[in-house]
DNA sequence: TACCGAGTGGGACACCTGACCCACTTCGGA
DNA sequence: TCCGAAGTGGGTCAGGTGTCCCACTCGGTA
């Protein structure tokens, strides 16, 4: 019989996920997802392994996903969804100056970075397989845009908060923003230097200072 | 009898590599890795696919190589060894100005990147793959650091030729072209915004300029 | 000339992967 | 009370993967 052995309403119902809606199981997935590719890395991401760190059976996974394609796009949009850069605005809040404010936010993210490399890795990884596949490459360019749109939201506050302005329009120097992160992030993922990193976001910070003036310039210039 | 028709002295000796070194078949493999990496990614560099493209048969793939990982770290020494900046040196000579001499160095990197995307993002994905694997994470390692290297000698140079001197440890500086490149890189790969690359290629330069101050300021401090 | 080792070919093996299928259980509503 | 749909489990399939092996051919040397 083999499989006829169900255990229909056995008090040990061990660690059977009891009857779960299929957008919920989608987002357990996600979850079990991106610890497998944080800690394992995208070759590692294979449908068997997140069904097992999700406790789940194969056969689930195909219920709520029609295939594994579909998992890494609702992994990229889920990471998109989720604002992990929420504790950097209380760090501006307390920066005496718009430097001091810069710096925090780099060390935020530097931080963030260094207590959880793999994630950060994990989601380098998949980017670019994303780009490799043509369902998914769209979704690469929405995630970079996000990226964009944060940082651009953070310099717009530093100048607010400080009383200054930027010398360059604001969405270039998001992108700047978002190429100074992505690059210390890999020089520090390849060579682990965690002192050379510090003088590298100091000189990031440098960067963005250089394209700031006071904003009473630009009213007297007027 | 089947593979007892190995066609002997025929005339029709179609493609077959005719009695190739152990070494000198490692560097076409390796050569015919770095092109399906490029054309297909990482996901799609396997030992069939790399035989394939170099017209081998599959045990001439491990006549040569222990395993495809061994592969992989030559794959990655060889780039290393592989001197691609060697037309930066032209670019330079050429500048009228610190300031143009980075520039023409930035949009020579630039043009490379448009010209073989594949290449770059190839690399990339190698370089994190790397990372996963204990055999390979020194390689990686010593990648970034020869980017490193050439990025001191180009900032060297500039300083020389243009008779300015550079506010900044040199070692510094040369991690932050790196992380500028690798930054560009990334975004441009995601999004394919030529004109926002142009705008955050002229942001980076003018990063570096800020580094930059007379050489004569210096002496005078003395 | 005989031979021995380097180089080559095709096939095979054991394993993993994504996808799928069918029998089954549970639950909510008619 | 019944029933259909949603959800679940295990097994299975076809294809791909890295690796290995044996039979074979060639080039140089004793």
């Amino acid at each position: 019989m083999g499989h006829l052995t169900h255990f229909g309403a056995d008090q040990e119902r061990g660690g059977q996920m009891p009857r779960i809606s299929a957008v919920e199981r989608r987002a357990l997935l996600c979850e079990a997802a991106l610890l497998v590719l944080s800690r394992d890395g995208l070759g590692a991401l294979t449908t068997r392994a997140v069904v097992a760190e999700a406790g789940m059976s194969l056969a689930s996974f195909h219920y709520a996903y029609d295939s594994r394609e579909q998992l890494l796009g609702d992994v990229i949009a889920a990471v998109i969804a989720k604002e992990r850069e929420a504790g950097l605005a209380g760090l501006l809040a307390e920066a005496g100056s718009a430097e001091q404010a810069l710096r925090a936010a780099v060390r935020g993210y530097l931080a963030l970075l260094r207590a959880d490399p793999g994630r950060e890795q994990g989601m380098l990884e998949l980017t670019q397989a994303a780009l490799r596949t043509e369902a998914l490459s769209p979704l690469a360019a929405a995630q970079y845009r996000h990226y964009h749109d944060v940082a651009a939201d953070l310099l717009a506050q530093v100048a607010t908060r400080h009383d200054v302005v930027w010398r360059a329009p604001l969405a270039d120097l998001a992108a700047l923003v978002v190429a100074l992160t992505d690059g210390m992030t890999l020089a520090w993922l390849a060579e682990r230097d965690d002192a050379a990193l510090d003088r590298l976001a100091d000189l990031a910070v440098a960067a963005l200072v250089g394209q700031l003036e006071p904003a009473l310039a630009t009213e007297a210039a007027r």
